[in-house]
DNA sequence: GCATGATCATGC
DNA sequence: GCATGATCATGC
């Protein structure tokens, strides 16, 4: 360890700390310490541990403690990216490995992921490709406290994972099954597995993880950018809005139920919200849990996709449910665990289910939050991969089709059969999109 | 009745 | 103009 008196700050004041960590703002690393400093480390993860070493002078360390022990402060540096609205980010902020052997044991308070991460020194820096990780600018600095209502909606997330770990479960977990607090694969996917309790069943190692759409709000309010926030409100302005003991999942759904049965139009007149065109049922949405505006804050935050079915009276579901189309170049460079329908599959799902009833008016049956089941991501995966090769290879009459019974399955989608999308190839090919498939959807709906 | 192909409505 | 969410149409 470095001469404590020797350090530019001091390690036990947060402020201090924070305040130092502002003198990189707007800068390089290389333009704070000097050109002669060396590429240490290249790689993933190794600018955090760079500003660390070089720039707080301490060694990095793995430890349980956050990385400045006597202040509680744990510094996490995070990538940035440029889209046409500004900047957002780039990646999911992944925190401490879970410990599936211990971590149970614990309450919230006493958990590792308290004791490590309930104070954040967050650094974005501006992500560029091929940039030395020396050279790349960070944006924002600042100290990050999480809101109360925000820590509820985390501490609910954390039980979850808990649960699952609780009930030998820890290799079924999913990113899709909690809102902004995640367990997210850490290392390399094959390899990298963990013993777990009560079954001897290894578990990918997971990581606590922040996710990235709830990055972007802290972006947007460290950026002042509060005409992006302030399009969002929160369905829980307070804490105190709960119920004893009641997760958000549940306060939502609680919102919706004294509307079960009502009719889109009922529904329309009752928030005094004109004619609801199909497809825009977020609208009902957004009113029944009060929300003014279109967008529920808490659903942007955890990136939760909202999805209408429709049932038949006899409780069969016609449809299949559609996503975006097939980007036949873009997938090619894509990797499974980095891919399109990779990250739609492991969002947390909001179902808004209507059903016909006798004179086929479509009544509110049921709201429901969903994520899918590791193993069924899995089989997802195997039609994602053989997806992916029929594109490589060219072939696009033998897609997966709905009768293979893989959960999802590709068919067409565009404006009209002559609407083409070039192929690597450069030949010209109709549009198709993912399909989630019908009878499994029918399955989630009918199952609770 | 279901699988599959095809297309509509809307908003950015 | 186009992607997306959603639904229609047809034939087996």
């Amino acid at each position: 360890m470095m001469n404590q008196n020797k350090l530019p700050y001091d390690k036990n004041s947060r402020a201090s700390i924070v305040k130092y960590a502002k003198g990189l703002l707007g800068k390089t690393l290389r333009q704070v310490l000097g050109g002669n400093i060396k590429q240490q480390y290249s790689g993933k993860g190794k600018l955090g541990q760079l500003v660390e070493k070089l720039y707080f002078q301490y060694e990095p360390n793995s430890d349980s403690l956050p990385d400045f022990p006597e202040a509680s402060l744990e510094l996490k540096t995070s990538p940035l990216k440029q889209i046409r609205k500004g900047l957002r980010s780039k990646e999911r902020l992944v925190l401490n490995i879970i410990d599936y052997l211990q971590e149970y044991k614990k309450t919230f308070e006493q958990s590792s992921f308290w004791k490590k991460n309930a104070c954040l020194l967050l650094m974005f820096y501006i992500h560029e490709d091929g940039v030395l990780d020396i050279d790349l600018m960070f944006r924002i600095i600042r100290q990050w406290d999480f809101p109360p209502e925000d820590l509820k909606i985390i501490k609910d997330d954390w039980q979850k994972i808990i649960d699952k770990i609780k009930n030998g479960k820890a290799h079924e977990l999913s990113e899709g099954d909690t809102l902004y607090l995640a367990a997210c694969t850490k290392g390399k996917n094959k390899t990298s597995v963990r013993s777990q309790f009560g079954t001897e069943i290894l578990a990918k190692q997971r990581a606590f993880s922040l996710k990235s759409k709830y990055l972007n709000f802290i972006i947007l309010d460290s950026l002042g950018k509060a005409e992006t926030t302030q399009e969002m409100t929160p369905v829980v302005k307070n804490i105190s809005d709960y119920a004893r003991q009641e997760t958000y999942e549940e306060h939502v759904i609680k919102k919706f139920s004294p509307y079960y049965g009502k009719s889109v139009d009922e529904i329309a007149q009752i928030f005094k919200i004109g004619t609801v065109s199909k497809g825009k049922i977020y609208i009902l949405a957004a009113a029944i849990l009060g929300v003014k505006g279109r967008k529920i804050a808490e659903f942007e935050k955890a990136d939760v996709e909202m999805k209408t079915i429709r049932l038949e009276k006899s409780g069969a579901l016609k449809e299949s449910m559609s996503f975006a189309q097939i980007k036949y170049k873009e997938i090619l460079d894509e990797k499974w665990e980095t891919s399109y329908w990779h990250s739609v599959l492991t969002k947390r799902f909001f179902f808004v289910v209507f059903q016909k009833d006798g004179q086929d008016v479509l009544r509110l049956k049921k709201v429901m939050f969903w994520g899918m089941p590791a193993q069924d991501l899995e089989i997802t995966k195997k039609f994602w991969n053989d997806t992916k090769r029929k594109i490589e290879e060219g072939d696009f009459e033998h897609f997966i089709k709905i009768s293979d019974n893989k959960i999802c399955h590709v068919r067409p989608k565009g404006r009209d059969s002559s609407d083409l999308m070039p192929t690597a190839s450069g030949r010209m090919e109709g549009k198709r999109c993912y399909w989630l498939n019908a009878l499994y959807i029918k399955k989630i709906v009918l199952q609770e």
